[in-house]
DNA sequence: ATGGTCGGTTGCCGA
């Protein structure tokens, strides 16, 4: 099975780079995040077009908004409204397999590390102690399940170009990076880029709009996460970060990333 | 310390 999760920065306005990885990559499921669109305008016809047949979605308008796109069945949908707000931030589906799949987008957090000035920073740090005791209370542990998406956090030093500079920049700060450490450690699940990858070599899977070349500088970071239950920790054969779609026209700032597993 | 670029609820806000 190979399975691509993708933050795509406006899946309509990259409508051709959706066909484009399908094309090169022929993925079974494709998990978006940021979508910017509402549900009422979600562009079916095209993503069906493509052989993606079985399409959950969850969006809002303008902003936020994920999506599963699966050339099988998916059932029993569930999008959690995390710290209460019903802002399009998660959806999951079960494939004929039994295998469930979730596609998330954690809140990106302003710019401000600091909550008492910036309730962005705050609603991004409660969101993460949600999901820290929401999936180990709501989700068995003996149960296969994928859960990708745009994390908004690298944890690693060898997630960004520079630790030292980042520390205070809000996806690499401490609190940030402990209280992410904090969900891997309750969920006990494996994450799947590093175990094919290991720290200490670089892996980023976001470089900035803002870079003159961001090839060039790769001031990247690693922001885009796919975790594994442990029933799948021995099925990964491979994960890439398909890291030229960043410079395709148009592109999303992120880069998708793959997985293929058993 | 600053500004740099995108997309959409556009002439701002969120990223």
């Amino acid at each position: 099975m190979r399975l691509v999760t993708w933050n795509i920065n406006s899946v309509r306005l990259r409508m051709p780079l959706v066909e484009k990885l399908a094309a090169e990559e022929n993925p079974d499921i494709i998990c978006l995040q940021e979508t910017k669109v509402q549900d009422k305008d979600f562009p079916e016809e095209p993503l069906r077009a493509l052989g993606y047949e079985h399409l959950l979605y969850r969006g809002i308008k303008g902003y936020n908004g994920v999506a599963i796109l699966s050339k099988t069945p998916l059932t029993n949908p569930i999008s959690h409204e995390w710290t209460g707000k019903a802002d399009g931030r998660h959806i999951a589906g079960t494939l004929e397999s039994g295998l469930e799949v979730h596609s998330l987008y954690v809140p990106a957090g302003g710019d401000e590390p600091d909550r008492t000035i910036n309730d962005k920073f705050g609603h991004k740090l409660d969101f993460v102690d949600e999901m820290t005791d929401w999936f180990p209370a709501n989700r068995a542990s003996d149960k296969p399940i994928i859960l990708v998406g745009d994390l908004n956090i690298a944890p690693l030093e060898s997630d960004v170009w520079s630790h030292k500079k980042l520390l205070k920049v809000v996806s690499h700060t401490p609190i940030e990076v402990e209280k992410f450490t904090a969900a891997e450690t309750a969920f006990g699940w494996v994450d799947a880029m590093r175990k094919v990858t290991p720290a200490p070599e670089p892996l980023y899977t976001w470089w900035s709009y803002r870079a003159r070349d961001w090839r060039a500088a790769n001031k990247g970071r690693r922001l885009d996460h796919i975790w594994l239950s442990q029933p799948l920790a021995d099925k990964i054969r491979d994960v890439r970060v398909l890291v030229d779609a960043r410079g395709w026209e148009k592109p999303s700032d992120h880069a998708p990333v793959l997985i293929d597993l058993d």
